[in-house]
This record gives C-alpha cells, sequence and structure tokens, in this order.
DNA sequence: CGCTAACCGAGACGGTACGTCCCGTCTTTAC
DNA sequence: GTAAAGACGGGACGTACCGTCTCGGTTAGCG
C-alpha cells in the first residue's frame, strides 16, 4: 500500500506532490476531529488540492485513512536504531529507554490521536488488524530481547519469561496512557518497570 | 444518560418494553457492524420498532449508542461479587480469577466488540473517556486489592507496588487481546502473573 | 407515470404540494436554461425544497424532466373545447381558430421552449417520441376533423385531402415558428389558409 | 467557425489529418448517442486521437458539435444544382424533385439525427438559431421560386401565395418526419402537392 | 543528415453536477 | 398519548465528465 519506490517511467511529479500533501493533510484531519468527522473534502481542503485528486489516487474515505496512518508504523523504525537502546548500559536502563519512548509516543500527537482509531479499526477490518500486529509485534520484539539479555546475564531472575514481561510493560504502558486519566510519565515508566523486573 | 429508575406516575409499560428492545438491538448492531455502519434504521428494525420510536427515546445516535454501551459497564457487577475472588485461596488465585475474568469479557462478545469503540471514542469525546477511565478504575481496584492483601501477608515481596502490579497485569491482558494475534487464555494469564508477581 | 387519482390510503399532503412544487419548477428551469443546463439543484430551490425530495419523487432527472413535458400535453385539452372551434362558424374559421391556437403555443413560452426539446428528446428516446407523435397526433385530429367537415359541406374543392391538408397547415405552423426568425402570427396563419384551402 | 481555406504558410498536415478525423468522429458520434451522452472521450477515441488533441482545435464541446454539424449544412447545397430541379419539367414536377429531396435528407442519416439537434439547439443559442433559419431558408428558397414560376405561366392558381405555399409544403415534409410515426414517402409528398397546389 | 519546432498521446489536475445514503426533524394516521 | 410509517431538509459520499495543464515522445520540414 506504500509507493516509495521509485518507478521507472520518470512519474509525473505532480503526483508525488499531491500524494504527499494529501497524506499529510488527512493525518491532520484525523488528529484533529477523528474516525467520525473525517471529511475528504475538509482533507482535499487542508492540502490545497481538488476533491477529485484525492479519489484519482485513492478509491474511497477508508483507503485514504488507512494509507495515512500506515504512515505513522514507518516512522517509529527510525527512532531508537542500534545506538541509543543498543549496547550500552545495564538492561534495566535499555528497557527503561524504550518504555519511555513508547510513552512518549503515546502521549504526543499525531500517534496519540491514531492508536486509538486503529484499535478500534482492527476490530472490524483485516487489514486494519494486521497492520496494527505487525506494528506492535516489530516495536515490542526489542524490549523482549533486552529482556531475555538481562535474563542471561543474571541482572533479572532466571525464572522470568521475556515474552510475558515485555507484555507486561507495553500493556501497563498502553494501559496508562488509554484506559487511565493520568499520562504514562517518567515516574510510571519506572514503578512499572520495578515491579516486573524486581527492584 | 441512563434511564434505569422506575418514574413515579404509573409510566406507560409499552415505554420500557421499546427501550429494552431498543438497547438491546443497538448492542447487536454494534457488535455486527461496529461504529462504522452503525445505523438508526437497523437498530429500529433489530428492536421490530419505529424508527421514530428510538428518537423519542434518545436525542440522536451518539446517545443511543453510549447507552448501550454503558449497559456493558453494568454488568461485570454483577460477575466476581463478593464470593469469588473475596475470600478464599491464596492472592495469588484470587488474583488469577480477576484476570481471568478480564480476558473472558475481553473475548467474548459483546464486550470485545464494544472496547475498542469505546477507546477510540475516548479519544474524541469527554463523555466516553470519563466513562471508559471509570469502568476500568472499577475493575481495577478490585484487582489492586487483592495484590496488596497479598503484599501484606508477604505472599508477593513487601517492595511490590500494587498499583504498578495492577496495572501490569491488567494492560497486559488488554494487550494481549487487542494488539496481538493471539488471546489471552489461561496458559498467557498464569504467564503473566508469574512474571509480575514472581514464581 | 401522472399519479391524478385520489389514491385510497388519504395520501400525505405534503407530497402533493412537493409534487406540484418540483414540477412547475422543473418546467421554469426548462424553459429559462433549456435541455442541457437544467441542474437538479435549482430545480429544488426553484421549488423551495431539498435536492433529496427530488429525488424521492422521481429516479433522475431524465424522468422528472419527462413528466413535467408531459403536463403540457394535457394542458390544451382543457383548452378549445366543444364551445369555441366546435360548432360555430364556417369550417374556414374554425380552422383559422385551431391554427391560431396552435401558432399561439409555439409562440408563448413555457410550450414555446419545450417543444424544440420534445423534438429533439424524440429523436434519441423511444418514450419520448411517442409522446410527441401522440401528441401531435391528438392536436391535428380536430384540424383534420374541421376541414373533412368543410369538404363534406362543399366549403373546400372535393378533391382536398383533409389529412394532407392538416399536415400541410399544421406543419406550416411549427415550421414558421421553428424554421424560420418572423413568428407565425395572425397574419401569417390567414395566409396559410388561403394557400391550402384556397381563397 | 468552419475552417476549410488552405492556409498560406504550408500547414503542417498532420493537422488537416486530426480536423478531418475529428470532425467525422464528431458527426458519428452525434449520430450513435445523440446531444446528451456526447462524451469528447468518445469522439477522441472513435478518431483515433488523443482527447487533448480534440481540445488543440477547438475550445469547447459545443463548438465541436458547431462545427461538425455545420458540415451537414454545406452538403446539401452540392446537391440539387440547376441541373435537376431546375428548367426541365412542369412546374409541379420540379417542386416534387426539390420536396423529395428534403424527404430523403430528413429521413436518412447523419443529417436526419442532426436536425432535430439543430432545432433544439436553436432553442437556446443565438448561433445555432442563426444557422438553422439561414439554412432553411436557403434550401425553399428555389421551391418558392419554382412555385411562382408556376404561378405565372398558370400552372397554379393566381391567386397562389408563392411564399405561403412553399413553407406549407416544406413544414408538411418536416412535421411528417419529426411528428409523425410515419416517414415522408413519394406517396406522401404527392398528396402535400395535391393539397397545396391543387390537383 | 541532423535540428528545431510543432504536433501529438497520455493523463494529472480543479471543478461541477449527478444520484445515493443516512441523519435528525416533522407530519399524518392508526390503535 | 404512544406508536408506525414515512416525507422532509440537509450534507457527505463516490462517480462521471468537463476544460486546463504539464509532461515526454515523435514527426515534419528547413538548414
Amino acid at each position: 500500500m506504500s509507493h516509495s519506490e521509485t518507478s521507472s517511467p520518470r512519474e509525473d511529479p505532480r503526483i508525488g506532490h499531491s500524494r504527499r500533501a494529501i497524506l499529510r493533510a488527512a493525518l491532520a484531519e484525523f488528529a484533529a476531529v477523528g474516525h467520525a468527522g473525517f471529511r475528504m473534502e475538509s482533507v482535499a481542503a487542508r492540502a490545497g488540492v481538488g476533491r477529485s485528486t484525492v479519489y484519482r489516487h485513492w478509491p474511497d474515505k477508508a483507503a485514504l485513512v488507512a494509507d495515512a496512518l500506515a504512515g505513522l508504523s514507518r516512522q517509529p523504525a527510525s527512532g531508537p536504531g542500534p545506538g541509543p537502546g543498543g549496547g550500552a548500559g545495564t538492561a534495566r536502563e535499555r528497557a527503561e529507554i524504550l518504555l519511555t519512548h513508547l510513552a512518549r509516543a503515546l502521549t504526543d500527537s499525531p500517534v496519540a490521536a491514531a492508536v486509538p482509531a486503529l484499535i478500534h479499526a482492527a476490530a472490524t477490518e483485516e487489514g486494519f488488524r494486521d497492520r496494527l500486529h505487525g506494528f506492535s509485534a516489530q516495536r515490542r520484539r526489542r524490549l523482549t530481547d533486552v529482556i531475555a539479555t538481562g535474563v542471561g546475564s543474571g541482572e533479572f531472575p532466571a525464572t522470568l519469561d521475556p515474552e510475558a514481561a515485555s507484555v507486561a510493560l507495553s500493556g501497563g504502558v498502553f494501559y496508562r496512557a488509554l484506559m487511565t486519566p493520568d499520562p504514562p510519565d517518567d515516574g510510571f515508566v519506572a514503578g512499572l518497570l520495578d515491579a516486573v523486573l524486581g527492584r
């Protein structure tokens, strides 16, 4: 669904311009008014584009929303590379960096606005479900690895199941952000790590 | 927003009849087609009622959906009463009962269909947010109490923060149910308890 | 396609109001901007009615135009009844009355604006063709009868074919109105009668 | 509006090629689907030409249709020249030749398809009106002249107004062709001549 | 023969009208 | 007085064309 490859026959540059402007506008519209109230005409206006141009590149509203939200899943890949959270520090410190990053993403726009919509959409539509599951699996893998490393090095109890622990940690952050009036701030993340990984 | 009290001036029995049928139908519609695709006409048809009758009792679609989903928040109160999860068994066993109950609720219809919608709606609308936060706080309080009891009795480490632990546990179940292709079955709940409360 | 009968279950009076207002507006729109440029939204606005109300009673633009123009075919039936053009005067005088009436209809709005459109539509669509042929046959029958009477009474030459004569007369008026810059005024009609029926 | 002259600076032959192909295609499209349903894209496809090439030579749809139909008005001028219908035979015979030619034109494609469209267009647009009036005046002049000759030679009654008679005859043929289910065949033309010019 | 200018196809673009769907309001009629 | 039926105004949707535009590729006709 993402068309980032440079196609051979030198694609019309207007196409890229329009597509980018529309995707950006769609994300802004989504953050502003949510899933309900998302109007194609508003997106076109935000993008400074004709309504028909939107429909030329996406068949309908659902497809545009899907593509716009898909863009969100790609950004974090460029986030905590092998540098930070990579090798330096104790496993606990590295886990804290990863969790804090997740907490930040769930607090700041526009991801904060998109995740609940993704969760909802995933309940009904196959495509969204796969995207959400894939996205969360990708994010959580690194955390699981860090915990496994900590278990191996004796920093964490040998009985700790890295998989279950990473679910508890990630889930805890999500829960705090979505189901609770308080945001998952640094203090909360620290307490969560204490509870799951031991003090 | 809920109209369950029996009004004094001998309310027409047809009213209660219609109200209940419509709420039931709204829930069924919601489970069937989700938030998008929820049509007032379908609800009326499911309830065997005229479209205008729906609007006589609820001002608009949002109010009806809210009321129907509110009904879900009340049911679990009749679930694990003071009997099970109350006093019998170890703290670990009682926590497992509570978590398993939550996992069941998130797996079976119609709650399973409503929770993602609630999460999404909470992102945009004040009322839904309060309802969701209240609902989850209510459910989680009992779990936090059980953990605190376990800490007090020495069954769990004295350093364990019951609040953080209950967030990790509840969040883990939610995460598994919503963000993962696998359901939160009994084995998963057991592993989660091991990870957070120690083996 | 005309719904003038009083239906049994006491039809909602708003329906009649809307239908009449819309038909009137459609005719006005047609006279104002012709077939091309005929916009459903303009019709609704002229009728003081919502756009959806138009579509509730007619499936599409073609059907509405057809119905509106059909109304024209009915009006003249109430025109020269058995009174004028009926029995009084010579055959020549009665023919002149009928032809003058036709000339008037082709000169004044809104029929004047509708006939060219009907002719055009008849070239392509079966339904319009039948309507136009029926309409013109109905109008011309009375003229043919009058001429036949004149032939029978010796007022016109016995060799005159009433059918051919009435086509020449009606056609002459149409030709003058549509294919000529000058209107079919009284003098023209008189000259036409002289030419066909003799002086 | 017609660009038939060979321009001085040795025009690119591709231009003439495209223009002719497009005009031919436009006429075919018109005959096939009428005024409504006439799509520029179809014309381009019929002509085996890009859509933009059509717009390079005509500013819009109206201009193309006008030019295509204008071609029809010119052809008949080369039809019954001073040769046939010129001097040979009686006035009655010569009138019959002219009327039969008109009847043929109104029966066969593509003129048959274009005339109703021209009549309709003439009702709304100045340019079309002038074209139609000029076209019909030109065609009818010869008929009027023949009748006047017949009156002068004593073949027709001295009281016959050639102008009115030619309108009755031409109008009769048009009426039969357009407003009647039966075509203006030879028998009809003969009867019409009998009625107007006497037997 | 090679160059330049133009014509050409393909199709993206902004715009407008269409016909559909659904909402929330209202009116009418039956029970 | 409540309910069912459904007409109504409104507004967003997705489709179909229009007429404008930008883009390379090809082709005519001159040097």
